[in-house]
DNA sequence: TTGAAAGCGATACCAT
DNA sequence: ATGGTATCGCTTTCAA
């Protein structure tokens, strides 16, 4: 049976204080008396009493609950970014409520859900809110950070790797390894993540004068990656370097030239990646790829988080963050190269 | 400025009925006229209202939230748990308070933390509490699970793979196709997981004649793994078979042996690991290994927690679900056998 | 079926 | 520095 909870009230009795002095004992700016705070903790302790913040939340008006909406929680990149976001929350004192938006499930269903717990403010990451979501969120002051996911227009900040930049970076590495016959496997094809990875790869190829490539459908998982790789090999003039969307798909690539195909990986075929995840490293892969700024990234995303924290009023921001190529064995070089 | 929150209060007046009326149109078990209640409702979208949990969770006296401590979010087998964890949870209507147990960190001190929040209930992953916490929680009525872990003894249920029964199950698959010099790569030396997986494999051995096999400490990590073989195989008589207490120090071991080693698996070495993660059924790895059956064990978790949500008083429980080996290429096999 | 009023357990303002 | 009291936004008796 569930004993009676403990209240400040009874700690107050037992202490011989009044209820607010108890619970300002336990606000630590507030202004009590060193003897009094000993009193009422020593009595806390005996009672086994802890301030609920349920409680407080409904007085404060705020929570001290920041939420996470996160799409592909398995995804080989996610995790990380979880981790990271929940230790720094952590640190700052603060809880994380976890939504995870299963495939295909419209974010702006769930969020009134998210709201209903009066979150001091959202992060959604791999996911995308409405304008007309954010324009709620925004006016009744709930900052809102998309990681990974930006929206063109809409009232809320974003922080992203720059993937156009990244992927221009390939179009160069491959081109000045004198790959003639580039391809691209898409991820989900409305992610702003593939929209910008496909931009900035294929603008640069035609600022250097390539003018058509081949181009599959991904989804972004090793297996989709993997059959995408089967059917560009079997074309008339198969491509000589595959640009992945992001790593599982080019770990699939890679797997399906080398085991299905018997293809040699790089001088058979090329193949890069997207994000740098810990497999990428591995020496059955060893994967060239751009490695996603993800400190970085998540350090940002926080900086703004806090900043409408306390300010709701600045104006949304979108971050773009740059990363660098890891080079590793799964491309060819050039012999000019060294 | 974040205008004045809608409650229920605005969409009473707004409907022309008491403020009771609304909470109870909310309700969905509440007695209320069908008319009143489309009335309520209609006045609640006009006004944007959603009832605001915080409040409802301090007079209902529960929060509708269950809490998820884990350890290790970013080892490769948890991702899946979490992720279905959470679906199921919110099919179910629940939130995801989530604590991310850093390594080394104590979950007996976050706890407290947890529990201002006035979780419903908590599920405890990769990670241990104290038999004095859980006797804290028994107090207070707060069920919790643990997922992977199990402390003997203490009050509090716990649903494990069942470790024992898979590691001799390696055991015998290992001596049935003729391995001689079995070696064991452990996990984190006191997590019951390694001490039941390394239990059944030993018990095993020995059961079947073989009374001495090498043991190197690893940790659950890709490197320690990799690690941990290059020193098994450098001994003056290497063993012919390693069994990995899971999978990803598994694949350590497999591009230890192949790329630094130069070896053949599993002619030269047989390698087997623990979990069947994604990684283990690609081309590259093709490892054998004992499949933790995860639906199943979420699913068992979850009824524990939904019988002890609506009776505290149920004992505690300890399921232990066995799991199959799932047989791949990273292990020899005896000529005799097809 | 509906309304009025008493909690739920804290915070915060106003006195003292 | 401390105590008294209104308040946060709901649920839940108790009457009507």
């Amino acid at each position: 049976m569930a004993s009676k909870r403990v209240t400040s009230f009874d700690v107050a009795d037992l202490a011989g204080v009044s209820q607010s002095t108890v619970s300002r004992a336990f606000t630590p700016e507030a202004k009590v008396s060193k003897k009094t705070r000993q009193k009422v903790f020593a009595a806390a302790t005996k009672l086994g009493y802890q301030p609920d913040a349920i409680a407080r939340s409904l007085s404060t008006r705020h929570t001290n609950i920041i939420g996470i909406v996160m799409a592909h929680i398995t995804s080989p990149f996610y995790p990380y970014v979880l981790d990271k976001f929940t230790q720094r929350l952590q640190e700052m004192g603060r809880q994380i409520l976890l939504f995870n938006a299963a495939a295909g499930q419209d974010v702006d269903d769930i969020l009134p859900l998210v709201l209903q717990y009066r979150v001091d403010g959202l992060i959604i990451t791999s996911a995308t809110i409405s304008s007309e979501m954010a324009d709620v969120l925004a006016r009744d002051g709930t900052p809102v950070i998309l990681f990974n996911r930006y929206v063109l227009g809409a009232n809320c900040s974003a922080v992203c790797c720059d993937n156009v930049d990244g992927a221009r970076k390939i179009a160069d590495f491959l081109l000045d390894n004198g790959h003639k016959r580039p391809a691209y496997i898409a991820g989900d094809a409305n992610t702003s993540t593939n929209i910008d990875r496909e931009k900035g790869f294929g603008d640069r190829l035609r600022e250097r004068g390539i003018i058509q490539w081949y181009h599959e459908q991904g989804e972004y998982t090793y297996q989709s990656g993997y059959d995408a790789t089967l059917r560009l090999m079997q074309l008339a003039k198969p491509p000589d370097a595959i640009f992945c969307a992001n790593d599982v798909m080019a770990l699939g690539a890679l797997d399906a030239a080398r085991h299905a195909l018997g293809l040699r990986v790089p001088e058979d075929l090329s193949i890069i990646g997207f994000d740098d995840i810990p497999a990428a490293s591995w020496p059955s892969y060893m994967l060239t790829t751009i490695r996603q700024p993800v400190t970085r990234m998540i350090d940002a995303t926080l900086d703004l988080l806090l900043e409408r924290l306390d300010n709701p009023k600045v104006e949304p921001a979108l971050k773009l963050i740059p990363g660098p190529l890891i080079q590793r064995n799964s491309t060819r070089v050039a012999e000019t190269q060294t």
